[in-house]
DNA sequence: CCGCTACTTGCAACAAGGTTGCATGTGCGG
DNA sequence: CCGCACATGCAACCTTGTTGCAAGTAGCGG
């Protein structure tokens, strides 16, 4: 597998020492610290937004992983409670980190024209009264709309 | 095609006068009132909660409809305003039927266990604050948790 | 009542996203 | 340094959703 000289431009390079910090929470939660997991979460840590497993792959660039093991370390991220996984209008997953507080709430805004999508942390002060017997455990709040990039554009 | 005596326990059998509704108001949307749209429109009227493609197929039993067709009868009825589309946490579209005096703002509940999707209307007066130049137009509360009937049956 | 035409439907093939099974490779505890 | 359980890669497959085209039909004008 061999490092092959860090080409990518995507990934910031200061990658060496926030790694083994990685390896280490990677390995507190129980699994073992492969390469592949830690870039995965270095790339999720460092993205605005929440990603696709296409966008990962792509910021993955010449260090690819196999598409079916990008999947796993994904699943693996969401059952090891480091990230995050939804679904955008499109249908797809995104996945972003997950917060060391974690909240029971997440607000995803999805821009209409350039299809980024951008995860707030507006705490919902929304009290959602539910019907008889209902009990909560999870809300996600999905805004849509036009982004501050496009508004400019679109001017 | 022939209307192939009624077994079907799925949909309520006091068709006749409701379909000539429906037609009508298919008609007015300024589309062919086919026994595809008004069908369909009749599955999603009746049902308790947003269907999926496949649970509409189901419910179409016997009277089934090419796959292809119900996507597109689906499509229509979003486009003309008659249907919300919209995403569970599997990833796939959902389908019910637009209230009258839409709201921009839609709120679901899926239930962990048993995987249903209920529209509440719940109106959310949630005031969310966006960063700089955004501007929205379209909301979505997502809730998970617990159904009633989950709850009395874990129990 | 009949024929026309544009809108609908069905079929077949395809694309993207996601999952499963199995053989191989490797982190890391001993 | 070794071994084994956990990770990875590969190939095949499934489900969901889309596109192109030929055949059918609702509804209109005659």
């Amino acid at each position: 597998m061999m490092h092959a000289a860090n080409s990518s431009a995507t990934l910031p390079a200061q990658t060496d020492s926030e790694a083994s910090a990685l390896a280490a929470q990677i390995r507190g939660a129980g699994a073992r610290a492969t390469p592949a997991r830690i870039r995965v979460l270095q790339i999720l840590l460092n993205a605005p937004a929440a990603l696709t497993h296409h966008d990962i792959e792509l910021a993955l660039g010449a260090l690819a992983l196999d598409r079916v093991t990008l999947y796993r370390v994904l699943d693996w991220l969401v059952e090891a409670g480091l990230a995050h996984k939804s679904t955008d209008a499109r249908g797809v997953f995104r996945f972003s980190v997950a917060a060391a507080g974690e909240h029971q709430t997440h607000t995803h805004f999805r821009c209409d024209f350039c299809g980024r999508v951008f995860c707030l942390d507006a705490p919902p002060p929304t009290p959602p009264r539910l019907p008889d017997g209902f009990s909560l455990s999870r809300m996600d709040l999905d805004l849509r709309g036009c982004c501050a990039a496009c508004a400019g554009e679109a001017r």
